[in-house]
DNA sequence: CGTAGATTTGAGATCTCTCAAAAGATGTGG
DNA sequence: CCACATCTTTTGAGAGATCTCAAATCTACG
């Protein structure tokens, strides 16, 4: 697998496996980073869909992917933000069960496929990767349990705030301050947990009270420390 | 570790370690499942409190255990029940945090403590422990994406009627049919993500419409169809 | 310029929560 | 075994948050 390329530093052509390059041999880096698994697609593309069945996990390189269900009555609630250095759907290829989120791309994105066989040999042989696995696993178990708590509990209000200090957190800003991600109020409502309509008019509350300033879709975050206290974030 | 005891069969002994025996060498079970590690703890007793260091996880053999995370109001959001063969704490050992949840009895419960140590060893030196553990993470992570999404989008009746459904999945039932968990209103509450006043009342409405029948804290599905039908359930 | 989609605003309906009080259950100590 | 204290459960009533429906505006794009 190693080859006269070696010279050349996978990095620049993979940059969204820093996270896990870490953890595998250049063998396995070589292995996994085949001109054949590298797909790029633009925003609205969907990845997989709910039910479906997925034969390999996807490790995205840059932009950003929305995880989401769809409820009963068809509204989609989105679970996670997926982007750079992250994985996603390894959930389902490894309870083998069909993939029960959705992955639609919001900003243009680059992946890289990794098929079923190579991440049960990357756990066998490696158990460095495997532990990583189970760490990151743990953290979104961790972050799942505490959304759960947020959403049982606190208000529209409190969790439109938390959002907003979340994405924050998640998001690099851009030249003029405004978050790197652009999110029609429907996707907020439906990270949030609630009626646009709800959220419309929240944002315009938060923005009377320079909290934040909006754009269109590009959100500024005026005062952190507000938001914290109003979405009573502790952690 | 293998000594004389060999002809002794340690199900007997060990009867919570069903599902994870198959897993582990008998080197490896003789080396867990010493008189130190088991534990014995009645009703009410906690066994280890949000934000605690823990260092080691548990395996219950018997009884159940609720884990809870507790609100910036105080109010306990019940995550899961841990029931026989069920593992805790391994998430918070696994990625060197302090606990994120409390665990408490509400059955009198047996447990088996696995130091961090010998669960790090387990998961380095046994890929196929390390790929049961990644499983089990990976169906807890599918669960609490699937709570997420009820707990955002469907009412408070929807969702008590689902917990109904799912407590009888996951207990079994006395002689007479009741469920075999005694759970209080506030804690049904709790589990619900609601009032405890809201839950006598849906409860009650849910007994005129002979959908279960109540005695005190017990609790009888009588026509489990139509819990499902009011609850939107279709997995 | 026209159409489709997204956003905003308003108003009424409704679900759910909170507060308060009564009734019932449980446990303790005398 | 009773009396008292405490906790749980139940019921009522009113307040408030949030949703839904409808209509008006705005935006983007061919």
């Amino acid at each position: 697998m190693k080859n006269s390329q070696d010279d050349i530093p996978e990095q620049n052509f993979f940059p969204g496996f820093e996270s896990i390059t870490k953890y595998l041999s250049e063998d396995e880096i070589h292995t996994i980073c085949i001109p054949e698994h590298l797909i790029s697609l633009p925003r609205g593309k969907v990845i997989y869909i709910e039910g479906s069945r997925i034969n390999g996990c996807y490790c995205v390189q840059s932009g950003t992917v929305k995880l989401l269900k769809t409820g009963f009555d068809g509204k989609e609630q989105i679970i996670r933000f997926v982007t750079k250095g992250d994985f996603m759907g390894y959930r389902s290829v490894l309870s083998n069960e069909l993939a029960c989120t959705t992955a639609k791309v919001i900003k243009d994105t680059s992946l890289c496929y990794i098929p079923s066989e190579m991440l049960f040999s990357l756990i066998n042989n490696n158990s460095s990767f495997a532990m990583m696995l189970l760490q990151m696993t743990c953290k979104e178990l961790r972050e799942a349990n505490n959304y759960i708590t947020d959403i049982a509990q606190k208000t529209v209000r409190e969790r439109l705030a938390e959002v907003l200090v979340l994405l924050q957190k998640q998001f690099s800003l851009d030249s003029d301050n405004f978050l790197q991600i652009s999110l029609t109020r429907e996707e907020l409502a439906n990270l949030v947990g609630t009626a646009t309509e709800s959220v419309i008019r929240l944002l315009s509350e938060f923005k009377q009270d320079k909290l934040i300033e909006l754009q269109g879709r590009k959100i500024k975050i005026l005062n952190l420390k507000g938001l914290v206290k109003i979405g009573n974030i502790f952690s």
